[in-house]
Order: structure tokens, then sequence, then C-alpha cells
DNA sequence: CGTCCATGTCTAC
DNA sequence: TAGACCTGGACGG
């Protein structure tokens, strides 16, 4: 499931094996991507950038791929067993210890410095949450500009903030008590900064080997995504699931406390288990959060 | 076996 | 605004 996260895993567990090394063995599967040859080539890093991954060599280009939806990049000792059948390597990274294999990527280019610096999704990313030095003010003022946007819709858009996808979406707005159909310019500030706060949070508690999960302990992974038809954690109320925005991606979210002026930190009832954390303490001023079209 | 839906994003009408 | 891309998982028969 490629968000953020699963990206920032995958740079940090190729770097170490890549970086400083040099290619013994490079593959590109596409005909009409004929890449000059990488063998021979020393790795100077590997990055991850919100989705995006990017391996850095030693003659100024960088290998960039985003893996869409279906993607994978697994790191391999040499002759261990690929995940995928072979027939879906698209590229292969090998040195003498270890070698890193890219299934099924949508998008893959070998750039230059030029060609990075002006790329048409690179280029206009927007802060990167899981960046060690993640610019949450410039994150804000991106996520505010356009003050119509519903907030489902403005989370997911990489231009305004890297990182999130459809999952970390549903999850955190239910523990931040924020309405995805909610205009972003309804929303108080802090409860923006705390939404993002809280997301980075999440997603660096992720960064481990282990499956994704915004819940502690055993037992469902998350709060409310994938969980239509069964009861809010906090409220017992049936999670719904609805499709907004123009792309008509999903939400899922607790029809009764997802917040709105009113729903206080405590306002609702008690919670089956540990009680979603996250609260601003203090709630937006501004006037009534208005749902709007379902379509 | 099939069908539907999904982590994401782009493109054509 | 609808579908396109692709694989994988859940579920139906």
């Amino acid at each position: 499931m490629p968000e953020g996260d699963t990206l920032h895993r995958a740079a940090a567990r190729l770097d170490p094996a890549l970086r400083g090394r040099v290619v013994t063995r490079f593959r590109a599967y596409r005909p009409e991507l004929i890449f000059p040859d990488r063998t021979g080539r020393r790795v100077l890093g590997v990055e991850a950038r919100g989705k995006n991954l990017l391996v850095h060599f030693d003659d100024r280009r960088s290998l960039w791929t985003h893996l869409g939806m279906s993607g994978l990049w697994q790191l391999t000792a040499p002759g261990e067993r690929w995940r995928r059948p072979a027939h879906r390597a698209r590229i292969v990274v090998a040195n003498e210890v270890a070698e890193a294999v890219c299934f099924d990527p949508p998008d893959v280019a070998l750039l230059t410095e030029p060609e990075l610096a002006r790329h048409r999704v690179l280029a206009r990313l927007g802060p990167d949450l899981l960046a060690a030095d993640f610019d949450r003010a410039e994150a804000l003022r991106r996520l505010t500009t356009d003050a119509d946007r519903p907030l489902g819709e403005a989370v997911l858009d990489q231009r305004l903030v890297a990182g999130i996808g459809n999952v970390y979406k549903s999850e955190m707005l239910f523990l931040t008590r924020l309405d995805p159909r909610a205009p972003v310019g309804t929303i108080a500030l802090e409860r923006l900064d705390v939404l993002l706060r809280a997301t980075r949070r999440m997603m660096q508690r992720n960064l481990g080997p282990h499956p994704r999960r915004t819940r502690e302990g055993r037992g469902p992974r998350y709060w409310v995504y994938g969980r239509a038809g069964l009861g809010c954690p906090r409220c017992h109320t049936r999670i719904e699931m609805q499709r907004l925005g123009t792309t008509g991606r999903s939400s899922y979210l607790c029809p009764r406390c997802p917040s709105g002026p009113g729903a206080g930190p405590s306002a609702t009832a008690p919670p089956a288990n540990p009680p979603p954390v996250v609260t601003t303490g203090k709630v937006g001023s501004r006037g009534p959060v208005t749902g709007r079209r379902a379509r």
C-alpha cells in the first residue's frame, strides 16, 4: 500500500544496501525506456520524497520511480526469491551484496539534474511530512490557499503536502475530529496544524518493518478505514463510506462524532478501547461546517 | 473460476 | 467527469 510511509521505508532499506557501492548489474525492462546503462556507476544515495523514490548516481543522474497503487520495491540478497514474477520487474539495480528490484511502477525515468529540478511531479511537491526538515508552516500555507477546497481533497493533493494517501486521510481526519467535506477555510488554523503534527507522528511510527497501523495493539489496524457498517470506536454509530470530491475517492467517517463546532474532546461517548488520542484541546470558532454535495 | 474494489495519478472527452 | 492504467485481495458461485 504505497503511501508516504511505504516509500520512506523502502528508501531506508535500499539506501544502506546501495549507497557507496558500484552497480554490477542493471536492468530496465521497458522497450521505450532505453536507459543509459547504470552498470559501473556508483550509487550516491536513495531518497524518498513524498510517494516518490529517487536513486542518485555518481554521474549526476537520478532514477525516479512512482509506485502508483500497485508498484513495489523489494530489496533482496543476490539470488533470493523475488516477490513477484520476473517478467514484472521493471528495474533491477544490483551490486555485490544486494539487489533492488522495482515491480510494476507506472512511472519510471532517469533524470538529469535540470530535469529533476523541473520535474512535473517532483518540482511541485509540497513539504514532505516525513522529511527531516518538514516545513509545517509552508504546508499549512499551501493547504489553506484554496479556502473552498474540501479538506479531504486538499490533504491528498501532493502539491500541498506530500505523503498522505487515502488511508491516512480517513484515519487522521477521524482522529483529529475533522470532517473531510469541510472547506479548509472553515477550519481553524490550529486544528489543521494539529492534523499535520499528528499525521507526521503517526507516519513516523509506521516506519518500522511492521504493517502499517493507526491503532495500538492487536485487533483492527485502523479506526475507520475500510470499516463501513461497523461501529465507530468512539460512539458506536455506524461508520460510513462516502465518495467525495471530483475524483470520488472513498472517505470513511463517523457521521456523528467527527466534530464540527461543538464536538469537543469529551463531547462523545466512551471508547471501546484506548481512546483516539489527538484533540486540539480548543475548538475552532469559525462558522458552522457545512458539508456539501454527495453526488 | 469469476467480479469488484483498492493504496494513485493521468488523460481524453 | 468518466475511464484508463495494473496487480492483489476479498468475496461470490
